[in-house]
DNA sequence: GTAAAAATATACCGTTTGGTATATTTTTAC
DNA sequence: GTAAAAATATACCAAACGGTATATTTTTAC
């Protein structure tokens, strides 16, 4: 079949420099590092994905991607409003070290990196994270609506506290080299969700 | 008397550097970027820099100083624990703008860019954050021993809970450029010292 | 005002950057 | 097996990078 070994030379390119990108920066992240990683030269990349962005725009999507599967299995496996809350938190703690390992999370590294200077990266950024952010809220008047959760509650507050809460989580157990610190947030947000969400019958 | 202008040229540069770096990041911040917002030529910069990361370095203690002074300032104006940390939340609301428009919080661009390539970078801002924790979690402690808060409160589990959602609210109001986000979560936050810490007779 | 010293500008250096045109190799289809 | 096509490697390009040696200008001290 035509394009298959393209296809497959793509996906090893990505799943290699991936990572790099996330740790180094897109924009510090160069060529010579992605031709050292893969073993291939310039022009086999610029002829599997024309120009640098394309390329890390791929790596981008492929580092996102995992967060993204996470919640929908999540989501999958809990019927419950509160059991999704917990569970992701719960996702969020197996997956740390990986996450960490991996060069922490890609949406908060493009953020940053893209904040001020890249208008496509940072666009790219705000829609994925609105997108988290109303799926967190949906889950939980969904909870409203089912009688689990209080009515009191704004659920886009709670969702945009629960990301945050996250997102800086993950950034100062990554900075002090400390998961623990991590693992301190998502026991916090638990305690939260529990006690300030749930009715407790 | 002598050195006196040479410090007013140097106080100039990271004046009008100290920003650039902050929103471009530090690697990605050019001797060009530098010359050009100066009016200086290369020649000057080096005569009172030496290189590019003391320039850098200088610029970062710059940028956090802002910061470093809010909160002595509102330790000095607050008596009362409960009131220091409500006092820090207003002026974390007080200056979101500021420290928007100066490419965001300096902890967290140079954590990220730094994360995993620039170990001399990554100490400093491990260093800075852990200060900042063990500095509200004292205040934290104070309040214990007076009767203002409660005995039960893990005072670095919160200091961590607090600062963590601080910085994940400064992302996403920054990515999604929607300040209010950021002032949902010091709200918040607002909420959680003020009920669950405060001892309220 | 003048000489010494300090600060700044100019002109250069080697290296690395992203990118491309072309040659070579590998894969595909028959 | 062979010719066409696709994928990869090679060799190059101009521009930008951080940095430095030296010349020039400005400031300082007397």
């Amino acid at each position: 079949m035509p394009f298959e070994k393209s296809e497959r030379t793509k996906k090893r390119i990505i799943e290699t420099v991936a990572p790099i990108f996330n740790k180094k920066g897109y924009q510090s992240t160069a060529l010579s590092d992605i031709t050292n990683a893969t073993g291939l030269t310039k022009g086999a990349i610029y002829g599997n994905f024309g120009n640098k962005e394309n390329l890390a725009e791929a790596c981008f999507n492929h580092n996102v991607k995992f967060l993204q599967k996470g919640l929908q299995m999540t989501w999958a496996a809990n019927p419950s409003s509160i059991a999704k809350l917990i569970g992701l938190l719960n996702f969020y703690h197996q997956n740390y070290e990986t996450v960490a390992n991996n060069g922490g999370c890609p949406l908060m590294n493009v953020a940053v990196e893209a904040d001020d200077f890249y208008p496509f990266f940072k666009e790219k950024a705000k829609t994925i994270l609105l997108t988290w952010q109303s799926e967190i809220a949906s889950v939980i008047k969904e909870g409203q609506d089912s009688g689990e959760i209080k009515l009191e509650i704004d659920a886009l507050s709670f969702a945009n506290f629960y990301i945050a809460s996250i997102e800086g989580g993950i950034l100062i157990a990554k900075t002090t080299n400390n998961p623990a610190s991590f693992f301190n947030i998502i026991e916090n947000l638990k305690s939260l969700v529990n006690h300030q969400l749930k009715i407790t019958t």
